[in-house]
DNA sequence: ATGTTGGATTCTGAATCCAGAATCCAGATT
DNA sequence: AATCTGGATTCTGGATTCAGAATCCAACAT
Protein backbone atom coordinates (compact mmCIF):
# COMPACT_ATOMS: atom_id res chain seq x y z
CA UNK A 1 0.00 0.00 0.00
CA UNK A 2 1.36 3.20 -0.79
CA UNK A 3 1.09 6.12 1.69
CA UNK A 4 -1.20 8.77 1.27
CA UNK A 5 0.52 11.82 -0.14
CA UNK A 6 1.39 13.57 3.44
CA UNK A 7 3.04 16.26 2.72
CA UNK A 8 5.36 17.09 5.20
CA UNK A 9 9.14 18.39 4.75
CA UNK A 10 11.55 19.58 7.76
CA UNK A 11 13.56 22.71 7.17
CA UNK A 12 17.71 21.59 6.51
CA UNK A 13 19.69 24.63 6.48
CA UNK A 14 23.95 23.76 6.72
CA UNK A 15 25.81 25.36 8.63
CA UNK A 16 27.37 27.82 6.21
CA UNK A 17 24.18 28.95 5.03
CA UNK A 18 22.82 29.99 8.50
CA UNK A 19 26.48 31.40 9.21
CA UNK A 20 25.51 33.25 5.62
CA UNK A 21 22.36 34.62 6.96
CA UNK A 22 22.92 35.80 10.40
CA UNK A 23 25.83 37.97 8.72
CA UNK A 24 24.10 39.56 6.27
CA UNK A 25 21.19 39.79 8.54
CA UNK A 26 23.61 41.32 11.32
CA UNK A 27 25.46 43.51 8.47
CA UNK A 28 21.75 44.82 7.50
CA UNK A 29 20.88 45.67 11.06
CA UNK A 30 23.50 47.92 11.44
CA UNK A 31 25.56 45.73 13.73
CA UNK A 32 29.20 44.87 12.30
CA UNK A 33 29.39 48.50 10.76
CA UNK A 34 30.79 49.75 7.26
CA UNK A 35 34.32 49.18 7.55
CA UNK A 36 34.55 47.06 10.55
CA UNK A 37 37.23 44.13 9.68
CA UNK A 38 36.17 40.21 9.91
CA UNK A 39 38.48 38.07 11.44
CA UNK A 40 37.26 34.19 10.59
CA UNK A 41 38.80 33.15 13.88
CA UNK A 42 36.87 35.56 16.33
CA UNK A 43 34.01 35.29 14.51
CA UNK A 44 33.85 31.52 14.50
CA UNK A 45 34.36 31.57 18.15
CA UNK A 46 31.54 34.01 18.79
CA UNK A 47 29.54 32.21 16.62
CA UNK A 48 30.43 29.03 18.27
CA UNK A 49 31.07 27.28 14.73
CA UNK A 50 34.49 26.31 13.01
CA UNK A 51 36.17 28.01 10.77
CA UNK A 52 34.91 26.13 7.41
CA UNK A 53 31.60 27.33 7.44
CA UNK A 54 32.48 30.76 8.48
CA UNK A 55 34.54 31.20 5.14
CA UNK A 56 32.26 29.62 3.13
CA UNK A 57 29.46 32.65 4.27
CA UNK A 58 32.63 35.42 3.92
CA UNK A 59 33.00 34.31 0.25
CA UNK A 60 29.28 34.36 -0.58
CA UNK A 61 28.93 37.55 0.92
CA UNK A 62 32.16 38.74 -0.78
CA UNK A 63 30.66 37.55 -3.66
CA UNK A 64 27.36 39.42 -3.63
CA UNK A 65 29.57 42.24 -3.08
CA UNK A 66 28.73 43.14 0.57
CA UNK A 67 32.17 42.84 1.75
CA UNK A 68 35.16 43.37 -0.16
CA UNK A 69 39.23 41.62 0.09
CA UNK A 70 41.31 44.43 1.00
CA UNK A 71 45.11 43.96 0.54
CA UNK A 72 45.30 40.34 -0.83
CA UNK A 73 42.47 38.32 1.58
CA UNK A 74 41.55 40.28 4.87
CA UNK A 75 37.52 40.99 4.58
CA UNK A 76 36.06 44.35 5.63
CA UNK A 77 32.51 45.36 5.66
CA UNK A 78 31.95 47.58 2.60
CA UNK A 79 31.36 51.22 3.13
CA UNK A 80 28.74 52.50 1.02
CA UNK A 81 29.91 55.71 -0.47
CA UNK A 82 27.09 58.02 -1.36
CA UNK A 83 27.94 57.24 -4.79
CA UNK A 84 27.18 53.63 -4.10
CA UNK A 85 24.01 54.32 -2.56
CA UNK A 86 22.61 56.30 -5.41
CA UNK A 87 24.04 53.02 -8.27
CA UNK A 88 21.96 50.35 -5.98
CA UNK A 89 18.39 53.00 -5.90
CA UNK A 90 19.18 53.47 -9.59
CA UNK A 91 19.26 49.69 -10.30
CA UNK A 92 16.57 48.68 -8.00
CA UNK A 93 14.58 51.27 -9.41
CA UNK A 94 15.36 49.78 -12.68
CA UNK A 95 14.09 46.26 -12.36
CA UNK A 96 11.34 47.53 -10.43
CA UNK A 97 10.00 49.45 -13.26
CA UNK A 98 10.47 46.15 -15.54
CA UNK A 99 8.57 44.62 -12.94
CA UNK A 100 5.60 46.92 -12.60
CA UNK A 101 5.17 46.89 -16.53
CA UNK A 102 5.01 43.26 -16.68
CA UNK A 103 2.93 43.33 -13.71
CA UNK A 104 0.07 45.85 -15.95
CA UNK A 105 0.24 42.97 -18.20
CA UNK A 106 -0.25 39.95 -16.37
CA UNK A 107 -1.89 41.23 -13.10
CA UNK A 108 -5.40 39.37 -12.56
CA UNK A 109 -7.96 41.59 -11.53
CA UNK A 110 -8.83 40.28 -8.56
CA UNK A 111 -5.62 41.01 -6.88
CA UNK A 112 -5.81 44.18 -8.57
CA UNK A 113 -9.49 45.02 -6.95
CA UNK A 114 -7.58 44.01 -3.83
CA UNK A 115 -4.85 46.45 -3.58
CA UNK A 116 -7.13 49.01 -4.61
CA UNK A 117 -9.26 48.26 -2.31
CA UNK A 118 -6.31 48.54 0.44
CA UNK A 119 -5.38 52.28 -1.46
CA UNK A 120 -8.28 53.72 -0.54
CA UNK A 121 -8.36 52.56 2.94
CA UNK A 122 -5.50 54.29 3.21
CA UNK A 123 -6.08 57.48 1.62
CA UNK A 124 -9.26 57.85 3.40
CA UNK A 125 -7.20 57.39 6.83
CA UNK A 126 -4.15 59.92 5.50
CA UNK A 127 -5.10 62.30 8.61
CA UNK A 128 -5.45 59.65 11.22
CA UNK A 129 -2.68 59.07 13.97
CA UNK A 130 -1.00 56.42 13.51
CA UNK A 131 -1.05 56.96 9.12
CA UNK A 132 2.64 56.10 9.28
CA UNK A 133 2.37 52.32 10.10
CA UNK A 134 -0.49 51.25 8.01
CA UNK A 135 1.25 53.47 4.92
CA UNK A 136 4.27 51.46 5.28
CA UNK A 137 2.27 48.15 5.77
CA UNK A 138 0.67 49.44 2.63
CA UNK A 139 4.04 50.27 0.38
CA UNK A 140 5.75 46.50 1.68
CA UNK A 141 2.43 45.10 0.17
CA UNK A 142 1.99 47.12 -2.44
CA UNK A 143 5.99 45.82 -4.39
CA UNK A 144 5.41 42.76 -3.15
CA UNK A 145 2.61 42.20 -5.17
CA UNK A 146 3.51 44.42 -8.06
CA UNK A 147 6.98 42.06 -8.50
CA UNK A 148 4.84 38.40 -7.36
CA UNK A 149 2.78 39.38 -10.43
CA UNK A 150 5.26 40.00 -12.80
CA UNK A 151 5.68 36.56 -13.90
CA UNK A 152 8.93 36.59 -13.78
CA UNK A 153 10.62 34.44 -11.18
CA UNK A 154 14.44 35.50 -11.30
CA UNK A 155 13.37 39.19 -11.78
CA UNK A 156 11.51 39.03 -8.23
CA UNK A 157 14.58 37.37 -7.22
CA UNK A 158 17.20 40.32 -8.23
CA UNK A 159 14.24 42.49 -6.91
CA UNK A 160 14.19 40.94 -3.75
CA UNK A 161 18.23 40.74 -3.52
CA UNK A 162 18.33 45.20 -3.93
CA UNK A 163 15.83 45.36 -1.54
CA UNK A 164 17.27 43.42 0.71
CA UNK A 165 20.20 46.25 0.40
CA UNK A 166 18.47 49.30 0.36
CA UNK A 167 16.68 48.33 3.46
CA UNK A 168 20.22 48.22 4.98
CA UNK A 169 20.91 51.74 4.66
CA UNK A 170 17.45 52.69 4.43
CA UNK A 171 16.82 52.50 8.40
CA UNK A 172 14.68 55.66 8.24
CA UNK A 173 11.05 54.30 9.60
CA UNK A 174 8.31 56.31 9.10
CA UNK A 175 9.10 60.07 7.86
CA UNK A 176 5.68 60.83 7.22
CA UNK A 177 6.69 63.34 4.12
CA UNK A 178 8.61 60.27 2.35
CA UNK A 179 5.46 58.05 2.90
CA UNK A 180 3.22 60.70 1.55
CA UNK A 181 5.23 61.20 -1.63
CA UNK A 182 5.61 57.44 -2.16
CA UNK A 183 1.82 56.74 -1.68
CA UNK A 184 1.25 59.16 -3.92
CA UNK A 185 3.58 57.41 -6.71
CA UNK A 186 1.82 54.53 -5.61
CA UNK A 187 -1.45 55.84 -6.73
CA UNK A 188 -0.58 56.38 -9.87
CA UNK A 189 1.46 53.06 -11.00
CA UNK A 190 -1.80 51.42 -9.43
CA UNK A 191 -3.77 53.87 -11.73
CA UNK A 192 -1.79 53.07 -14.93
CA UNK A 193 -1.86 49.24 -13.97
CA UNK A 194 -5.62 49.26 -13.32
CA UNK A 195 -6.06 50.95 -17.22
CA UNK A 196 -3.54 48.13 -18.63
CA UNK A 197 -1.19 50.56 -19.77
CA UNK A 198 2.35 49.18 -19.38
CA UNK A 199 4.44 51.91 -20.46
CA UNK A 200 3.23 54.25 -17.93
CA UNK A 201 3.41 51.64 -15.08
CA UNK A 202 7.35 51.31 -15.71
CA UNK B 1 64.92 57.51 -0.69
CA UNK B 2 61.50 56.40 -1.82
CA UNK B 3 61.43 54.22 -4.66
CA UNK B 4 59.84 55.49 -7.83
CA UNK B 5 56.28 54.74 -8.26
CA UNK B 6 57.02 51.43 -10.54
CA UNK B 7 53.90 50.07 -10.64
CA UNK B 8 54.02 46.50 -11.11
CA UNK B 9 51.59 43.80 -10.14
CA UNK B 10 51.61 39.82 -10.07
CA UNK B 11 48.27 38.34 -10.16
CA UNK B 12 47.70 36.11 -7.10
CA UNK B 13 44.32 34.25 -7.65
CA UNK B 14 42.65 31.95 -5.35
CA UNK B 15 42.35 28.01 -6.17
CA UNK B 16 38.86 28.38 -5.05
CA UNK B 17 38.63 31.14 -7.41
CA UNK B 18 40.25 29.73 -10.32
CA UNK B 19 37.85 26.39 -10.08
CA UNK B 20 35.11 28.82 -9.77
CA UNK B 21 36.27 30.40 -12.87
CA UNK B 22 37.51 26.84 -14.70
CA UNK B 23 33.73 25.10 -14.10
CA UNK B 24 31.63 28.26 -15.09
CA UNK B 25 33.83 28.31 -18.27
CA UNK B 26 32.88 24.78 -18.95
CA UNK B 27 29.36 25.44 -18.03
CA UNK B 28 28.67 28.33 -20.85
CA UNK B 29 31.42 26.69 -23.36
CA UNK B 30 28.55 23.55 -23.08
CA UNK B 31 30.77 21.18 -20.98
CA UNK B 32 29.04 20.22 -18.29
CA UNK B 33 25.71 19.75 -19.93
CA UNK B 34 23.36 20.84 -18.56
CA UNK B 35 21.37 18.53 -15.80
CA UNK B 36 24.87 16.53 -15.45
CA UNK B 37 25.35 16.02 -11.77
CA UNK B 38 28.92 17.47 -10.27
CA UNK B 39 30.64 14.81 -7.72
CA UNK B 40 33.12 16.72 -5.51
CA UNK B 41 35.36 14.48 -5.51
CA UNK B 42 35.50 13.09 -9.04
CA UNK B 43 35.81 17.31 -9.42
CA UNK B 44 38.72 17.60 -7.23
CA UNK B 45 40.59 14.37 -8.69
CA UNK B 46 40.22 15.83 -12.34
CA UNK B 47 41.21 19.09 -11.64
CA UNK B 48 44.03 17.96 -9.22
CA UNK B 49 42.94 20.14 -6.27
CA UNK B 50 41.77 18.73 -2.97
CA UNK B 51 38.20 18.90 -2.24
CA UNK B 52 37.68 22.03 -0.19
CA UNK B 53 38.32 24.89 -3.13
CA UNK B 54 35.81 22.69 -5.04
CA UNK B 55 33.49 22.73 -2.81
CA UNK B 56 33.74 26.24 -2.48
CA UNK B 57 33.63 27.16 -5.90
CA UNK B 58 30.07 24.72 -5.87
CA UNK B 59 28.52 27.18 -3.50
CA UNK B 60 29.24 30.26 -5.48
CA UNK B 61 27.68 28.67 -8.30
CA UNK B 62 24.59 27.53 -6.53
CA UNK B 63 24.54 31.07 -5.29
CA UNK B 64 24.56 32.49 -8.68
CA UNK B 65 21.94 30.03 -9.76
CA UNK B 66 23.94 28.18 -11.96
CA UNK B 67 23.78 24.67 -10.33
CA UNK B 68 21.11 23.87 -7.93
CA UNK B 69 21.06 21.52 -4.60
CA UNK B 70 19.22 18.87 -5.57
CA UNK B 71 17.42 16.25 -3.06
CA UNK B 72 19.17 17.37 -0.33
CA UNK B 73 22.86 18.12 -1.10
CA UNK B 74 24.25 17.25 -4.39
CA UNK B 75 24.86 19.53 -6.76
CA UNK B 76 23.74 19.33 -10.56
CA UNK B 77 23.91 22.03 -13.00
CA UNK B 78 20.53 23.54 -13.81
CA UNK B 79 18.63 22.79 -16.57
CA UNK B 80 17.39 25.93 -18.23
CA UNK B 81 13.75 25.59 -19.33
CA UNK B 82 12.26 27.98 -21.84
CA UNK B 83 10.69 30.24 -19.40
CA UNK B 84 14.38 30.68 -17.88
CA UNK B 85 15.98 31.52 -20.88
CA UNK B 86 12.61 34.24 -21.82
CA UNK B 87 13.38 35.74 -18.18
CA UNK B 88 16.70 35.78 -18.44
CA UNK B 89 16.18 37.88 -21.60
CA UNK B 90 14.29 40.18 -19.95
CA UNK B 91 15.81 41.02 -16.95
CA UNK B 92 19.02 41.78 -19.27
CA UNK B 93 17.08 43.60 -21.41
CA UNK B 94 15.54 45.76 -18.88
CA UNK B 95 19.11 46.35 -17.05
CA UNK B 96 20.97 47.38 -20.74
CA UNK B 97 17.72 49.77 -21.22
CA UNK B 98 18.50 51.39 -17.88
CA UNK B 99 21.93 51.53 -18.84
CA UNK B 100 21.41 53.03 -22.39
CA UNK B 101 18.96 55.91 -20.84
CA UNK B 102 21.90 56.93 -18.86
CA UNK B 103 24.28 56.99 -21.21
CA UNK B 104 22.17 59.00 -23.61
CA UNK B 105 22.91 61.54 -20.69
CA UNK B 106 26.35 60.85 -19.90
CA UNK B 107 28.42 59.79 -22.83
CA UNK B 108 30.67 62.11 -23.93
CA UNK B 109 31.15 63.52 -27.45
CA UNK B 110 34.26 61.91 -28.61
CA UNK B 111 33.47 58.36 -27.63
CA UNK B 112 29.96 59.00 -29.10
CA UNK B 113 31.77 59.97 -32.40
CA UNK B 114 33.69 57.25 -32.29
CA UNK B 115 31.02 54.95 -32.38
CA UNK B 116 28.79 56.69 -35.19
CA UNK B 117 32.27 56.18 -36.98
CA UNK B 118 32.60 52.52 -36.67
CA UNK B 119 28.35 52.27 -37.30
CA UNK B 120 29.11 53.95 -40.55
CA UNK B 121 32.04 51.68 -41.58
CA UNK B 122 29.45 48.44 -40.60
CA UNK B 123 26.66 50.18 -42.61
CA UNK B 124 29.02 50.81 -45.68
CA UNK B 125 30.18 47.16 -45.72
CA UNK B 126 27.01 45.78 -45.30
CA UNK B 127 27.35 43.40 -48.35
CA UNK B 128 30.55 42.35 -48.54
CA UNK B 129 31.88 39.49 -47.11
CA UNK B 130 32.85 39.00 -43.92
CA UNK B 131 30.48 41.40 -42.84
CA UNK B 132 28.87 39.04 -39.94
CA UNK B 133 32.22 39.44 -38.24
CA UNK B 134 32.37 43.03 -38.46
CA UNK B 135 28.72 43.35 -37.61
CA UNK B 136 29.48 40.99 -34.41
CA UNK B 137 32.39 43.03 -32.85
CA UNK B 138 30.20 46.13 -33.46
CA UNK B 139 27.97 44.58 -31.24
CA UNK B 140 29.91 43.59 -28.87
CA UNK B 141 31.71 47.58 -28.88
CA UNK B 142 28.81 48.72 -28.71
CA UNK B 143 27.37 47.08 -25.73
CA UNK B 144 30.74 47.53 -23.91
CA UNK B 145 30.67 51.29 -25.27
CA UNK B 146 27.17 51.88 -23.83
CA UNK B 147 27.30 49.95 -20.44
CA UNK B 148 30.80 51.47 -19.58
CA UNK B 149 29.15 54.75 -19.96
CA UNK B 150 26.16 54.82 -18.11
CA UNK B 151 28.18 55.88 -14.94
CA UNK B 152 26.71 52.81 -12.45
CA UNK B 153 29.61 50.45 -11.86
CA UNK B 154 26.92 48.43 -10.12
CA UNK B 155 24.58 48.58 -13.28
CA UNK B 156 27.55 47.75 -15.56
CA UNK B 157 28.17 44.17 -13.29
CA UNK B 158 24.89 43.05 -13.43
CA UNK B 159 24.83 43.39 -16.75
CA UNK B 160 27.69 41.43 -17.23
CA UNK B 161 26.92 38.48 -15.28
CA UNK B 162 23.51 38.57 -17.65
CA UNK B 163 25.45 38.46 -20.30
CA UNK B 164 27.66 35.70 -19.20
CA UNK B 165 24.47 34.04 -18.98
CA UNK B 166 23.32 34.69 -22.19
CA UNK B 167 26.01 33.97 -24.25
CA UNK B 168 26.34 30.69 -22.51
CA UNK B 169 22.89 29.55 -24.45
CA UNK B 170 23.68 31.88 -26.91
CA UNK B 171 26.23 30.18 -29.23
CA UNK B 172 24.48 31.11 -32.28
CA UNK B 173 27.40 32.81 -34.16
CA UNK B 174 27.45 35.25 -37.06
CA UNK B 175 23.16 34.53 -37.81
CA UNK B 176 22.98 37.28 -40.60
CA UNK B 177 19.32 38.06 -39.92
CA UNK B 178 20.02 38.34 -36.19
CA UNK B 179 22.56 40.46 -37.00
CA UNK B 180 21.01 42.75 -39.38
CA UNK B 181 18.22 43.16 -37.29
CA UNK B 182 20.27 44.13 -33.73
CA UNK B 183 22.38 46.43 -36.27
CA UNK B 184 19.31 48.41 -37.08
CA UNK B 185 17.94 48.67 -33.08
CA UNK B 186 21.67 49.77 -32.45
CA UNK B 187 21.31 52.30 -35.09
CA UNK B 188 18.20 53.67 -33.75
CA UNK B 189 19.70 53.57 -30.31
CA UNK B 190 23.09 55.27 -31.46
CA UNK B 191 20.31 57.95 -32.96
CA UNK B 192 18.51 58.31 -29.86
CA UNK B 193 21.68 58.80 -28.02
CA UNK B 194 22.84 61.40 -30.58
CA UNK B 195 19.97 63.11 -29.99
CA UNK B 196 20.03 62.80 -25.92
CA UNK B 197 16.85 61.52 -25.30
CA UNK B 198 17.05 59.19 -22.84
CA UNK B 199 13.50 57.86 -23.14
CA UNK B 200 14.06 56.93 -26.55
CA UNK B 201 17.47 55.19 -25.87
CA UNK B 202 15.75 52.83 -23.78
C1' DA C 1 66.38 60.22 15.01
C1' DT C 2 64.83 57.89 11.12
C1' DG C 3 64.53 54.18 8.35
C1' DT C 4 65.59 49.28 7.36
C1' DT C 5 65.79 44.36 8.34
C1' DG C 6 65.13 39.94 10.40
C1' DG C 7 62.32 37.27 13.16
C1' DA C 8 58.05 36.21 16.10
C1' DT C 9 53.18 36.14 15.77
C1' DT C 10 48.85 36.00 13.44
C1' DC C 11 45.87 34.83 9.95
C1' DT C 12 44.37 32.85 5.74
C1' DG C 13 43.87 29.18 2.11
C1' DA C 14 44.12 24.46 1.31
C1' DA C 15 44.54 19.44 2.61
C1' DT C 16 43.13 15.85 5.32
C1' DC C 17 40.19 13.66 8.51
C1' DC C 18 35.79 12.28 10.52
C1' DA C 19 30.93 11.51 11.31
C1' DG C 20 26.26 11.66 9.66
C1' DA C 21 23.15 11.06 5.73
C1' DA C 22 21.85 9.03 1.26
C1' DT C 23 22.01 5.49 -2.05
C1' DC C 24 22.38 0.84 -3.39
C1' DC C 25 21.85 -4.01 -3.06
C1' DA C 26 21.09 -8.49 -1.45
C1' DG C 27 18.56 -11.32 1.51
C1' DA C 28 14.25 -12.01 3.93
C1' DT C 29 9.24 -11.99 4.52
C1' DT C 30 4.51 -12.18 3.00
C1' DA D 1 7.00 -12.43 -7.32
C1' DA D 2 6.94 -8.17 -5.17
C1' DT D 3 8.14 -5.45 -1.47
C1' DC D 4 10.42 -4.39 2.65
C1' DT D 5 14.52 -4.17 5.63
C1' DG D 6 19.14 -3.96 7.23
C1' DG D 7 23.68 -3.28 6.20
C1' DA D 8 27.69 -1.94 2.98
C1' DT D 9 29.26 1.81 0.27
C1' DT D 10 29.50 6.45 -1.18
C1' DC D 11 29.27 11.18 -0.62
C1' DT D 12 28.71 15.49 1.67
C1' DG D 13 29.30 19.01 5.40
C1' DG D 14 32.13 20.34 8.99
C1' DA D 15 36.33 20.10 12.04
C1' DT D 16 41.03 19.95 12.41
C1' DT D 17 45.60 20.37 10.81
C1' DC D 18 49.35 22.36 8.15
C1' DA D 19 52.05 25.48 5.44
C1' DG D 20 52.72 29.87 3.34
C1' DA D 21 51.90 34.84 3.50
C1' DA D 22 51.18 39.22 6.00
C1' DT D 23 51.67 42.08 9.94
C1' DC D 24 54.05 43.69 13.85
C1' DC D 25 57.96 44.86 16.56
C1' DA D 26 62.27 45.47 18.20
C1' DA D 27 67.17 45.63 17.29
C1' DC D 28 70.40 47.63 14.22
C1' DA D 29 72.63 50.73 10.84
C1' DT D 30 73.04 55.10 8.83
Amino acid sequence: MTNAPLQLSIKRTSLGTSVYETLLEAMLAGRLPPGMELNSVALSQQLEVSRTPVKEALRLLAHDGLIEQVNNHKARVVRFTRQDVVEIYEVRQSLEAAAAEKAARLMDDATLGQLRAEANLVQRGQNKLGWENQALEFDLHFHDTLTSCCGNRRLQQEIARYRRLVRGFCRIVGRREILQQAFAEHLEILAAVESRKPAAAR
